[in-house]
Parts: structure tokens; sequence; C-alpha cells
DNA sequence: TGTATCCGATACAGCGATGTATCGAAAGGC
DNA sequence: GCCTTTCGATACATCGCTGTATCGGATACA
């Protein structure tokens, strides 16, 4: 954190500056990858000076941190939030076409993740919170197929509730891997429902 | 492409160079990642100046292009052999095995494939190469898959062998998103194992 | 409104990486 | 083994980016 102290009087224009800061930097993360950013494009694009950066971060490392975390946490809510709205019936179309509306729409933000995923590969503390995300995402999914189970029978070689939260999210990052390279979001999706049915319907799913 | 003319004599001393030179880039790429790497850095872990690089390459990108063509056509073969080996039997375990030796084992591999992924989202005419080498690699699965036809029902959510492969792409994909982050391979060949299980065998299949 | 504190713009020093131009040495043809 | 061609090491000019130190204006609080 930049500049420690045992009392500092936060200003609002600190944490506007910093929110700006942020914002500009996704921009500007998702535009060019992480790799090939500066300092200073990074406070151009918010309108900035870099004095403002030096007030507000260490470095650009912690810049990415904050912003991911930022971001994870608005995404973890909202699929905690779209996955709690719908009855105990594994509907699997519906629930997927209204996490997907999270999760794969927003084509820069796959990016982002990407590029930290990218960071985390090569620093375990990194990692560590990045798999902290991941976890709170299958918390919610196993959650949604917990109340789901009795109804519809889960395949036995996946292993249980948590066995089936894993494989969504693997078929979730095997789409986006997809759909960064082909940018189709809608075919995205449909594949996505069509995974989903064949790993969690037990084989003999309704087509369409 | 370095220094272009008419005719050059191509000599062995420049071969070997620029294979030493793509060798220890794959190394730096690896420990470092793509992002973090100087063009010095490549010379010297390869034990020359960077005479010797710009008189083989252009840029550091086109150094990445080149590395990734030569490990990813390496790879699609090793693939394609191992899936030709075996009978008509569908026995994916085996056929899993054999293909993670050559997939999943290499982690710094998939650390530069996923650092060239993170290039291509951002530029279509890289996207293409690596779309081209996803499309071989799903060829010699559909082939695969195609003899196996008959003896095994595939899912008919997926919609056919073509879909079949697909599948088996992102679950691929998926599982090594998370082996980056927590790299315990054996645990992601098995569990490769299992969802590629659930995905062809039309849900009942036969657990271990 | 006055005043203490905080924020961010500006200026500066310096590093590290880039790309080029040059030249001696290695390699290949004969 | 000579001579031409090619390769790669070295030296140099330069640029962009980094991080720091300083200072004037903004902001909060009484």
């Amino acid at each position: 954190m930049a500049v420690e102290q045992t009392t500092r009087r936060v200003t609002k224009r600190r944490v506007r500056t910093r929110a700006n800061l942020l914002d500009a930097a996704f921009e500007v993360f998702a535009a060019k990858g992480f790799g090939r950013v500066s300092i200073e494009e990074v406070c151009e694009a918010a309108g900035y000076s870099r004095g403002a950066f030096y007030s507000n971060f260490d470095s650009l490392d912690e810049l990415f941190f904050a912003l991911y975390r930022q971001r994870a946490d608005l995404i973890a809510e909202q699929v905690a939030e779209a996955l709690a709205l719908d009855g105990p019936e594994l509907d699997v179309p519906a629930s997927v076409d209204r996490v997907t509306e999270v999760l794969l729409l927003d084509v820069d933000w796959l990016l982002v993740k990407t590029d930290f995923l990218v960071h985390a590969a090569r620093d375990p503390a990194v990692a560590h919170t990045l798999l902290e995300h991941r976890r709170r995402l299958r918390r919610a999914i196993e959650d949604r197929l917990g109340r789901a189970t009795g109804r519809t029978a889960l395949p036995a070689v996946l292993g249980g509730v948590d066995g089936a939260a894993r494989a969504v999210v693997a078929a979730y990052d095997g789409v986006t891997t997809q759909l960064l390279l082909d940018k189709d979001v809608e075919r995205a999706r449909v594949w996505l429902g069509q995974l989903l049915t064949a790993l969690l319907t037990d084989g003999s799913g309704t087509p369409e």
C-alpha cells in the first residue's frame, strides 16, 4: 500500500481518483494486455499524472491485483445472486442463460482475467487469491446443485456435488478459452449450455 | 523475417544459433512470462549477444510466434501419434493416459501456451494460428472417436463426432486452467479422465 | 473562514532496453 | 587453402519509462 501511516484522513477526492485509475486500468489492460501497459498509459487514460498514481499504488502489479479483487468480488456476488433466484428445479438452460449473462458476456473481463491467470501461474501468492475466487464460485454452484439433488441424478463418475461443481467450472474455463479466440459470444453461450447439459444430466438429457 | 534477400547461404551455424535462441526463449518465457522478458534476457540465457538475435529475428513478438509454431507442431504430431496407436475399442482411460502424457505433463508448455493465448486474444492474425492448431488437434480426436462410433454411443446433446471432439478440447482447456493454478499434474490427469468419461460415455459410464 | 493536512502536478535524475552501424571471425564453395 | 559470403560481437545513440522530491492548490474540520 502506498504511504503507510497510523491514521490518514481519506478524502473524497482520493477515493474518486483511485476509482478512476482502476476504471482506466481496466480499459487499458483489456485493450493491450497487462504485459504491454505502462504506468504512464494508465495515468493518461485516467486523465491524471503519475503523481496521482504513486500516491495511490506502489506498482502496476499492485494496481492489477486491486483491480482483479474489485471485479472478482463484484462478479462472484452477481453469480451467487443469479443462482439463488430460481426454484428447486434444475433447469440447466435457464440457469446457464442467467449466469452466462454475467460470466461470458463481458469479453473484456475475460481478457483481464486471463492476464491475471498468467500472472498467478507464476506467483503462488497471487494464485491463492485466484483460487479463492474460484472456490467461492464453486460454492455457489454447489449450493445450487445441492438444492436440486434428488430430483435430478448427477453422473456418478464426477463423484458428488463438489465434483459436479468442479466440472461446471472446468466447462466454463474451456468455453472461455475458445471464446477468447473467436470472440463469438452467442456461440459460446449455446456451447456452454450443451456442455453442462451433457455433464449434469446423466447422459440422456433433453436435447434442445 | 530478419534480413530479406533473394538467395541466402544458410550456414549450419545460423541454424544452430536460431535453435538455441528458441530453446532459451522457451525457458525464459516459461519462467517469467512473455510480458516480463526482454530481448537481452533471452540472449543472455542462450549465451549470445543481441547481434545474434537481430540477425535472426525482427522482434520478440516474431520470436514468440516462431517458438509457438515450432512447439505446437511437435505436440500436434505427438497427439495424433498417441491417438493412432490403439485399436477400435474406445478405451477412454487408456487414451487419456497416453494423450495427457503429451498434453498435461509439461507445465512449462502450458504456461507458454497460455501466454500465447493472451497474445492471440488481442491479435486476430495470431489467433488464426492458434485456432489452426486447435483445429488440427480436434481432427485427430474426431478420427479417434469416429473409429469407435457404433461401439460406444456418444451423448446426443453434443451433436455428433465433431461436437464431442470440441467437448474434449474444452475439457482439456478447463483442466489446464486449474492445473496452472495448483500445479498438481496427477490430480489434473485423474480429473481430466473423469471429465472425459462423463462427457463421452453417455452417463452411466464405468466409474474408475 | 481560517488553518492544518492531504493530494496530485511538475521537474529531474537515471536506468535499462532498443535498434543500428561497424567490423573481425567463422563457414562454405571452389 | 584461398576467397567470398555470412554471422554475430561490440559500441553507440536514443528513447521511454520509472521513481523521487518538491510545491501549490484542494479539502476537511473547527
